[in-house]
DNA sequence: GACATAAGCTCAAACGTTTGACTATTATAA
DNA sequence: TTATAATAGTCAAACGTTTGAGCTTATGTC
């Protein structure tokens, strides 16, 4: 951390702003100079101070990208698509796991803006994360990715959940089962997730009854998939098909089933959500509901950096935007 | 982006280093004063500028972490543990996915050191990443997790890869396969990589002759392991069991067995390397050679933070430290 | 009543850049 | 030749903090 751009202008014997110049490329010193000047950067080994640029511009050139579970693999892969998008737009990203903790993602969400991201991507451990709401408004762009609260006045882009929820449920239903479980997250309360209830959508307009015991809502962990089938097949009492909440809740689910000795689809069949890479390897063949998660992070990034732009009047303020994408049934092996 | 520290002061009457000061919680001000500059911060919805801060403090609270592929399994566990550990001692983390790509990796080392981060981990996507090497000294803390070039002078956390590769071969020779495969990674050219020696070690120690035709390096990714395998298969010529340069590649191998139809472990047994969190799954359960990942991270951010002290006179000088930490050998069944 | 001490402040420099305004020199055009 | 414009530079303010030094006032000590 040594040289700065005095030591270059005391080395060349110009002034430090031409320095700046030179190296920046700008107008305002001769080729000469330039490369003169150029050289002495590289001898002294000079490093740009990214921290007092930001400080003067304005901006730090950082994106900020709040996820719940780096371990789940729909999150690296979403993830990937908005580094690789802001990456190209000159954007690094600040990648925050918060492991489905709320005060982590309230805590990450203030670093960020005291480092003063240029914008924040948030996937929010549940769509009832109201820190973004309750404040005035933040300040810095934001948008919401994967999952967004009711009446936010952020942009969001999503997958249809409802949609893919009733996917989900009426595939089951066409498939003959008759009795159907769903095993899914839950938003903290009040409101239930909407994969839920667009499975239920599904059972009420093909008047298949709902069993309570049948359904339970927890969280997306693994284990708690696992968990859950344990206490069901336990019981005695366990559903022809379970509709899963994500992908990963899925796989803990059908582990269980198997270590019971029971078979997937043959006991009970399974369906999940998200399509992660895993779904489709051929020991685990799982039949899903895909979100386009590519398309999902590269149009957060899209939308982010819009927002960005209006922020600094190089274009006109469209307000918040609603981007709904249509999910799609991936018929596999386990149902 | 708006309230500064200044505008606190205007309201309160008083100047803006008592602002800073209560702010932060040093002597030098009332209770009295504390609480209404806490109060008007409040209501101006004030947030710290942590770029000015890192200015004038010269350093960030930021670590930086490079890995080479966020959707390999292995990388995320490393990933959480490192920014947990991190996350523990005050630090953010910048997490960096450079998708196997050298340009990208050096890329984000320049981009991290311009951030003025206080410390670098990296995973290089090869021990042949000389970038660091080649310059006289980074100018920031750094440390190489899980692979490191050989005669580096940064510290490094790695596990033992020649022991690893060792105990791959012997445990697919002791358990009596005769014709025995590598897939794996190569490191870029000149030197093979290390679970390789271990592995040809294995061999050599019981005589196994080794047949080239089953000796493949090439890159790390799962698809990389599904096309050489297709390779194998369709010569006609395959051997008997493979060890596997990662789990990932693993995976890949594994599927295109039984795609084509054949049998794991009764027609080709297979071992893999890393135990990524899917390896134990029952319609995985692969045998492996593990690495401690949690400790792997955390012992790479303890390393670091003892360099950041030594960067700030916090503490002696102790010269590059290197770990190396034993795999374990993971039998389930695939061998 | 004098004097040290402490508390509660203010002042201004510093961190390393960028950038608008200004100046001096040189080249070009009329 | 003179006016005009372009080029190559300098100067200093600004970004938002932290922090050491200094100043004023009140408090305690003997």
């Amino acid at each position: 951390m040594k040289a700065t751009i005095k030591d270059i202008a005391k080395e060349a014997g110009i002034s430090y702003s031409a320095v700046s110049r030179a190296l920046n490329g700008l107008k305002g010193v001769s080729e000469e100079t330039r490369e003169r000047v150029k050289k002495i950067a590289d001898d002294l080994e000079y490093f740009p101070n990214a921290v007092a640029r930001g400080l003067v511009q304005q901006k730090t050139g950082t994106l900020g990208l709040i996820i719940p579970d780096i371990t789940n693999p729909f999150y690296p892969e979403l993830a990937r698509s908005v580094e690789e998008k802001a990456s190209k737009a000159g954007y690094n990203t600040f990648l925050c796991n918060t492991n489905y903790d709320l005060e982590k993602e309230e805590s990450y969400l203030m670093d960020l803006i005291e480092k003063r991201v240029d914008g924040i991507i948030i996937a929010p451990v549940s769509s009832r994360s109201n820190l973004m709401e309750e404040r005035k408004r933040l300040p810095v762009p934001c948008v919401y990715l994967g999952n967004a609260p009711e009446n936010t006045k952020y942009s969001y882009v999503i997958t249809d959940s409802i949609r893919g929820g009733y996917l989900a449920g009426r595939t089951l239903i066409e498939k003959g089962y008759k009795t159907i479980g769903f095993i899914g997250g839950t938003d903290g309360g009040s409101s239930v997730d909407e994969r839920f209830k667009g499975f239920q959508d599904a059972m009420d307009r093909y008047n298949i009854p709902i069993n309570e015991n049948y359904i339970r809502l927890e969280n997306w962990r693994r284990e708690t998939g696992y968990e859950i089938m344990e206490q069901m097949i336990n019981s005695g009492d366990y559903p022809e098909a379970v509709a899963a909440g994500n992908d990963f809740l899925a796989l803990g689910i059908i582990q269980k089933i198997k270590e019971k000795g029971l078979k997937v689809p043959d006991d009970i069949a399974v369906i999940g959500f998200d399509d992660i890479p895993h779904a489709s390897w051929p020991e685990i063949n799982l039949s899903t509901i895909r979100q386009p998660k590519i398309l999902m992070g590269e149009t957060a990034v899209d939308l982010l950096l819009e927002q960005i732009k209006v922020e600094n009047n190089e274009a006109a303020g469209a307000g918040a935007v609603r981007v709904i994408l249509d999910p799609q049934l991936i018929l596999r092996g386990t149902c």
